[in-house]
DNA sequence: TTAATAGTGTCTATAAGACAATATTGC
DNA sequence: GCAATATTGTCTTATAGACACTATTAA
């Protein structure tokens, strides 16, 4: 991405109060030795695949997956956490999330948003850590890229994130609203639950809303909250973008993406509607699905004009 | 905020491959002395105010306007900056928006929200530099409190944000769409002109965005795309939540919240509509305006419940 | 009386929800 | 033929756009 030095800077050599010029400022200029947080970026990647069919006949159904790699030291040591790491100093937060990605996945060039940057004091036991959170979407069939792994244990978990409990307590000019909802990472092996609490404080003249994690089973550090954030902010773009777009494979029928966007909203659509709503996100293309077991259906791309 | 130390850190006692348990290695670990960054939290302090009315009988129009403080200091001597300051150890990047937000105009208990984290190498020209940039949403009521300040010279600007030029650039297998808008502050004294750009890199596979800033006359950093980041936030928000009410006063009338709604998307809305669209939003009080010079508008104010 | 805003009614256009009818395939 | 999915049609309902009509006040 380009970057914009700003050019505003010393184009007039005006002087400060020690009568120095900007370039005499700067070269002055030494780092301060005041505390300084490390900054991370963490990924949540993640994809749809397919799970086996029931039938020759019926279609596969489809799940929403992320990857996790198993922690090899302290802190959270065999608990499972995010890929990331650590920013370097010329490099953006971006370019650390993109060169993660790779190093982790093999994958380029694919969709990443920066999601929220978190900052809570003692999210890291061992120093001050703040994570800014990134979300990369990539399609299933790149899949199969993630082995060639640095030793590091990774795995695939398909994830649920439902609403488990929603309480409302009246306050003096206001209420708080809580709702918690239950994330559930399953991977072959293991299964991980974490209970993640979204506060809504509503007052006269404010809202607040706040994030806690309330149960926590087997992910490290704050990792629940920026998977939560993750699925919150999926869901919320798929209505109005073509984000779940980014999910699929370049050839899909109508009924796969459907599926893409039921599974991301945990939520089953009308078919007449989904496919109206779609309509201008597509593009159709001549090839149709063979040997389904049923009549074959008519392949999509990713229409990119609008 | 609640905190939420990492329950699960610990808990078993497990050793790692040097056969420490988590105690032991948290007691050894020292921050490595790899280069930090200096993380600032920085904010677009919004409210909206009344300009002069034309006569007696005509209501005064509304203006978006944004706080902005002038650097006394190299570098960006003279020129217009976001209030802002740097996170310390010990509190979160959302505390430290907060104090910021108190110290710079005594004003607690609003709308504040993140909105993206910005680390483009070299915007700070001193030092290694990330913005955790936030948004506060204040009425023009609580306007009056800014002075009493530290000194420094602090100024309301008007802020009008609008799209300048649109171009479209197609590429091997997609297309490159360069959105360039014009944000211009102006003050009783000065007005500040930037153009940034948002580039939509579409390909078969991925989309990206980018900002950059075209031009800039005035403001200090790389402020001008945060405050472009805000306006573009409010202008999102504003049509499916309540976030617009934050702005204003704690009674008003539908026509003076309507105002409200026109000045952050710069356009004019209609009114049958719009009373439609935010009944759910307002409750009806039993207050009405006086000495308008024309028919008393009822009263309304921030409807909390749902 | 008048200029200005307040508030409501209604017709139309568009999008979403609900459901049903018809079309195709492999086995 | 049958099970399963593909694709389209249409009726209903909800929402937004457009515009006009009536109401009420201070000067």
């Amino acid at each position: 991405m380009a970057n914009n030095p700003p050019k505003e800077a010393g184009e007039l050599d005006v002087l400060d109060r020690d009568g120095l010029t900007e370039r005499e400022f700067l070269e002055r200029y030494r780092v301060g030795d005041y505390e300084r947080p490390s900054v991370a970026a963490d990924m949540v990647i993640v994809t749809v695949t397919d799970t086996e069919a029931d039938s020759y006949r019926k279609l596969p159904d489809k799940e929403l997956r992320v990857l996790l790699i198993r922690r090899g030291g302290h802190p959270f040591l065999g608990k499972w956490a995010l890929p990331g790491g650590f920013v370097r100093p010329n490099e953006t937060t971006d370019q650390a999330a993109a060169r993660e990605l790779r190093e982790e996945t093999g994958v380029d060039d694919v969709y990443l948003e920066q999601l929220y940057t978190f900052s809570d004091v003692g999210r890291d036991p061992r120093a001050w850590v703040m994570s800014c959170s990134y979300m990369a979407l990539i399609n299933g069939e790149h899949l199969q890229l993630q082995a060639g792994d640095d030793a590091a244990e990774a795995a695939w978990f398909k994830a649920t994130y439902r609403l488990l409990r929603e309480r409302k307590e009246h306050v003096e000019d206001g209420y708080v609203k809580t709702l918690e909802y239950e994330l559930k990472l399953s991977s072959e092996e293991e299964e991980l639950t974490a209970v993640v609490a979204r506060t809504v404080t509503a007052r006269a003249t404010s809202t607040s809303t706040a994030y806690a994690i309330v149960a926590n089973d087997g992910l490290a550090f704050d990792h629940a909250k920026i998977i939560a954030c993750a699925i919150e902010r999926l869901r919320g773009k798929v209505n109005y973008t073509d984000i779940a777009l980014h999910l699929m494979p370049p050839l899909f029928t109508l009924t796969e993406l459907q599926q893409v966007y039921e599974v991301i909203l945990d939520k089953e659509l009308l078919k007449a509607a989904f496919r109206r709503k779609v309509a201008d996100l597509v593009a159709e293309t001549d090839h149709y699905t063979e040997n389904a077991g049923h009549r074959p259906s008519r392949l999509y791309r990713r229409r990119l004009e609008e």
